[in-house]
DNA sequence: TCTTGACCCTATAGCTGCTGTAGAGACTAG
DNA sequence: CTAGTCTCTACAGCAGCTATAGGGTCAAGA
């Protein structure tokens, strides 16, 4: 009879299909520190009990919801203190939310500009073509206020302690 | 008396200036072939004209816009024969349009579920936290179909020309 | 003429969040 | 025993820059 820990343990294979979440991945997030080395086989295979197929669900879950490495790190520090205010876990959710909302604005008024821009297009010869006209001069979009476009997906929540100095292990 | 090349001529801080791009951006360009390399002076520092100036806010603007890189090297590659038909400009701009908008779907998709999460959250103890539970476990969501949330900002209008060799110039 | 200070140069490494590759070893069903 | 699937490590690469180190250039003022 082997330990229970080993009876109810699954391969990183085993893990990914879970969770939804790729091998590569997974051992990605370990190389960073997300998540904890696991313990191995004779072999040398990682093996992973219940426990950390639930975080990797939880960590899933908060990326299909666009929340940062960084973010979810630190949620996961905060949830291992059940006994403190979820006031920190609110805050976090709560700056993503606007970070998100931000965003919608933004796309928002890129999708009016193009949409103009688009629509004053004749499908003529290049030389005439507006598209190009627009892009080329600043001043003949409507809303001035569309600078800086597009930001990268990761602004907002943003972690201060933990960084990453992790990937050269040892 | 120098030539009128050089008397018009500008340095890269200049030309920053100009146009809004750092400095390190445009060198960061030039190597990856989106511009081309501009005299130098004796000294070897760069030196543009107003075509380069023009073109570096043409390029600043169309990233304000959210256009990629390399969506920017086809409507300059395109631009450049002023007789032919404008229908493949037209076309990269509505593909980026389309983007804009699926990507303002899925944000509001996101919105939706942050703020049901939130909302139900009563800042209590983080062994209660709603917003925990709701990262732990996904069936908790309202909408399910929010998988894969964010893209990186560069999906959508993509080449298949150029690509980048450009790296390693010479 | 010399000096100061603002600018400029190259080269390289780093950022996020992964993905892809190579070349090897572990495990399992027949 | 063998074939096939999985897993291992280590490293390079993707976009679109930014930051740093360690130097050189240039124009104005003393």
């Amino acid at each position: 009879m082997r330990p229970t820990k080993e009876m109810r343990a699954t391969t990183i294979g085993g893990l990914a299909k879970a969770s939804g979440v790729k091998v590569t991945t997974i051992r990605y997030y370990e190389s960073i520190g997300l998540i904890d080395p696991p313990d191995r086989s004779d072999g040398g295979q990682r093996l992973y009990d219940k426990n950390a197929i639930e975080r990797m669900n939880f960590i899933r879950h908060a990326r299909d919801l666009g929340f940062s490495l960084d973010a979810i790190r630190e949620l996961i520090a905060l949830s291992s203190n059940r006994e403190r205010s979820c006031a920190e876990i609110d805050e976090i959710a709560r700056r993503h939310a606007a970070d998100i909302r931000h965003r919608i604005k933004r796309l928002k008024a890129l999708e009016r500009e193009m949409e103009r821009m688009i629509k004053s297009c004749s499908v003529d010869k290049v030389a005439d073509c507006r598209v190009l006209a627009v892009l080329a001069d600043h001043t003949l979009c409507a809303a001035h206020d569309h600078a800086r476009g597009v930001e990268p997906a990761n602004i907002g929540v943003r972690s201060k302690v933990t960084k990453r100095a992790h990937r050269t292990r040892q």
